[in-house]
DNA sequence: TATTGTTATACTCTATAACTATA
DNA sequence: TATAGTTATAGAGTATAACAATA
């Protein structure tokens, strides 16, 4: 669920190997042949995954955020006055996991944590002012860059099927 | 592009925090709204890759097999003659990680490296006659298990739409 | 000099156990 | 006793540099 920081940095140069096409020609000239696995949904997930999310790190890079930082800022600007257990786990992401998540957003003051006065163990995660610039911006550039392109790409219509199966899968399968 | 082998002996238990889906409520009841977050490609993408490979790790597991060693297990069928180098770059694996791969399916007896007799660096992989039928195998528990219940879920022609746009991503966007 | 396979290494991500402070 | 946040830790996945053997 989440990408690394290094990424981030240099989306390009982190994953060249990665990037290679299964088309692409090799030393000897000639492309290896994907046979089945041209057909296994799991396999072009996981490649369509990774390519959109290294676009994602390139077009929110003036920002430095990476799609699990921003999936953070999302839900904390939605859903107010709620504590560290309820997004963490909202975005599949274990407790401990999000502790130095939250550490990290914190220390660039993009979101505090605040004691709940109801229950005095509770962190509530809110959102700070420049937490909600950044994340306006960042919103503006996955719109005008990101996803504007991949909706150029399929098309509006094919984009909202593929979000629509995509859904289905990820909850109903 | 490849998965821990420790989620390929239990599958469920190692994702249960990620399997806990957006909309399942809270200790105090009221899920969390996901907000533009449902209409983020990436996210979707995230969700339904991890979901995908989980349950082929499930209909696999009496081989033991993760998506990516079943990927080489493939492509080493379909493209006897080629050496480690070929296989890596076309799965997008970096040829240092690649080894400790190897190690493993050789250790098991399912591929072994053979020294080129042209070019004594290279080390020619092949499928033995275990790693044949092991992947025989596995691919009937696929298609019978893992792919039929996709296609059941989405129907013949949006798995086929799917599998194109996924495709279209990762090698045009 | 360049390439193949390899080792060493480092960093991120993910997962579990156990601690603390509260309830 | 149970829960929230935390720490420590371990295992995969992924990336780079550098070495030996070979070209």
């Amino acid at each position: 669920m989440t990408v690394s920081k290094a990424a981030a940095v240099d989306a390009t140069k982190a994953s060249r190997a990665a990037r290679k096409e299964p088309a692409e020609v090799d030393a000897d000239g000639a492309a290896l042949q994907l046979g089945e696995l041209s057909e296994l949904l799991g396999y072009s997930l996981k490649r369509a995954q990774l390519r959109v999310f290294e676009d994602f790190l390139c077009c929110v890079a003036p920002l430095q955020l990476t799609p699990a930082q921003f999936s953070v800022l999302l839900l904390l600007d939605r859903n107010p006055g709620r504590n560290q257990t309820e997004i963490a786990n909202t975005l599949g992401i274990l407790r401990p996991n999000f502790v130095a998540m939250l550490d990290g957003l914190e220390s660039r003051d993009l979101c505090a944590r605040m004691r709940s006065t109801n229950d005095r163990r509770s962190h509530i995660v809110v959102l700070t002012d420049k937490g909600r610039a950044v994340l306006a911006r960042a919103k503006k550039l996955v719109a005008a860059k990101h996803e504007a392109r991949l909706n150029e790409l399929l098309g509006p219509a094919n984009r909202a099927a593929l979000l629509a199966m995509l859904a289905r899968i990820a909850s109903e399968f």
